[in-house]
DNA sequence: TATGAATGAGCATTCATTCAT
DNA sequence: CATGAATGAATGCTCATTCAT
């Protein structure tokens, strides 16, 4: 009980620098997250930082996980809604939930996707898209009628990396097609990979 | 004729540092790519690469064009090849090659795809993109029974940037998955999109 | 009261990077102005160096404003001291005081007046100069009895101009000529110059 | 006589870097003389250089000689022209003579006076200056009654550096005073320190 | 805990000079 | 003689990290 208010202070000087870094990288990119900087926007000393963080890399790891959970977060939700429709269906609100979720901060997602030169930032990344393939992978066993495809994990692979990508260099390339037209090709892709139309 | 031995010397220098420019990126990432770092390596001091090269960035330039074009060449000629088949197995064999290409140098890959802060060599990699779009999209006009989609730039693209990532992601993160088996997939990705098997 | 220790300290480290560079400029010339050497001679880290200064310019520039201020100091004391004076006296004791005040540090002297290469020093000189010329202009409009010269603007250019430079070079060249004698010869050409002996 | 041609390419070449190097100092001031840029304009190779000049210093030594050869000889002419005049008339003379001088090329001026880091540029000057006083200190020795001031050499110092300063500063500075007047007050100088008006 | 002054290795780049050709 | 590629020490400056207070 009283280790609480230490607590609660530690995770309000974490939380804090953290909304600080995100907020360097999305209003000055990369190569404006320096120590400095990010202690000076969080309203402290640059020494401060490193009685929350061990270096540099942590308060970015940090900062793009929050990112990439905050993305999981609106598809799983998405993904939820939609549990009872049909394969086609789900597909169609589930690219369109993942495009509208990168959408939220098209700045940061640049960022996070093209300017970071960490590893580490890639491992979370790669996270989520395992936690994806997975629930896709235990949909078709579930559903084996579901897709022709032989391998259920192995088409989970291809349908999460194909569909993720489509949805960041749209939001990210802004081509000129129209978002209705994306998630109906990014469905169509998917079905007549599955096979099943 | 005279002049012949001067050139040589020229392009034998900027031979020389491009590869230790490229040695540097893949034996110790993008960090280490230092003018004194890359000097050392070609065996050379840090002055004599500003006679080749205006400044870092261009050294790096050069090293990642070299790098796509090396990847574009390959997949172009294994085009060249199979021009004349059907569909299906002009797929399967692209679909090979630009996996073999991107495995020719995978450490290369994964720097220059993952740890370049340089808007440059995204440039370059979309121009690659652009280029690759551009050749699907004509086959497609010329050959409109090839495809159920309505648009063909629109289908060119999802093709383009769905077998690239699959292409790259599985060079990159060495899934437990045949290489046979990705090829087949991705043929079957396309072939199904497309709608024509 | 709890701020002065730490305005102290700044205040501290200032004054001993101005005392190197003025060390550096004295012992080894505007050359050896390096911001390496100037650290090393303040004992601390090159980093230090700009939690001070903006950069190596602002350095030199404080270091010579200094000197100039000096000198002024010392001149505008005598000045005062002999405010009193009829003309000639006090050309005397001004000409005195300003050999006197250059002749503190002459191996300063002789760097800032010939071997600085930064437009920002010549503007300090001469910012100096104008304070003098408008002091002297300003003294022949009220006592327009101690020149038969026409314009006081154009008397007190030539009368600063030309004493300032006898003084300099006195100093710097060390002819073989009494101090009392310069003296004694410039006190007669302003007064030869302004024709009321 | 067969050493004649390499002399005179000796010469000419030294001739060359000589004007190229002033052009260097005129055109684009000290900041741009590099030894490169020098050769460049020059049309030769950096190493060239080396064959004429020791070194970089050497190369400005003699541009920098040249530029108060030009000017003295421009004075001394005039000189030669008014020697039969009375003093007043001579000083008026020569001031206007020495302010059209250093006229000629005021830029140059400036870059000699004011931007040269080099002792040795001062040496000639200061040669200069010894000849003028050598030849008012004889003026005076010749004709005691054109002073009363009791050291001719003292006296032809204090005309010499005061004259000069005054003219050079007219020229660089241009302040807001007529030629005419500017070359009259300097002669009221000499002819008041003099005092025999 | 929090501070922020101090650190110092490291960076990209320049340029007077040399020397093999 | 002339060349010009090669040199490499030196420059001004940055910034992640530390530690005395």
């Amino acid at each position: 009980m009283r280790k609480e208010p230490r607590q609660a202070r530690s995770r309000e000087m974490v939380e804090r620098i953290v909304a600080a870094g995100r907020s360097v990288l999305v209003e000055h990119g990369y190569d404006a997250f320096s120590t400095n900087r990010v202690a000076t926007t969080a309203g402290i000393s640059p020494g401060s930082l490193y009685q929350y963080f061990p270096d540099k890399a942590a308060i970015l790891e940090v900062v793009v996980d929050r990112y990439w959970d905050e993305v999981a977060e609106s598809v799983a939700a998405s993904l939820a809604d939609h549990l009872g429709e049909i394969g086609q269906e789900m597909v169609r609100h589930v690219a369109d939930a993942l495009i509208r979720a990168l959408e939220v901060d098209r700045t940061l997602l640049g960022v996070v996707a093209e300017q970071l030169p960490l590893a580490r930032s890639r491992e979370r990344r790669r996270a989520l898209e395992r936690r994806i393939r997975e629930l896709i992978t235990a949909y078709l066993r579930v559903r084996p009628d579901a897709s022709t495809r032989p391998d259920p994990a192995v088409t989970a692979w291809v349908i999460a990396l194909a569909v993720e990508n489509l949805a960041m260099r749209w939001v990210l390339d802004q081509p000129p097609i129209e978002r209705a037209v994306v998630v109906e090709e990014m469905t169509a892709l998917v079905g007549g990979y599955l096979g099943v139309a």
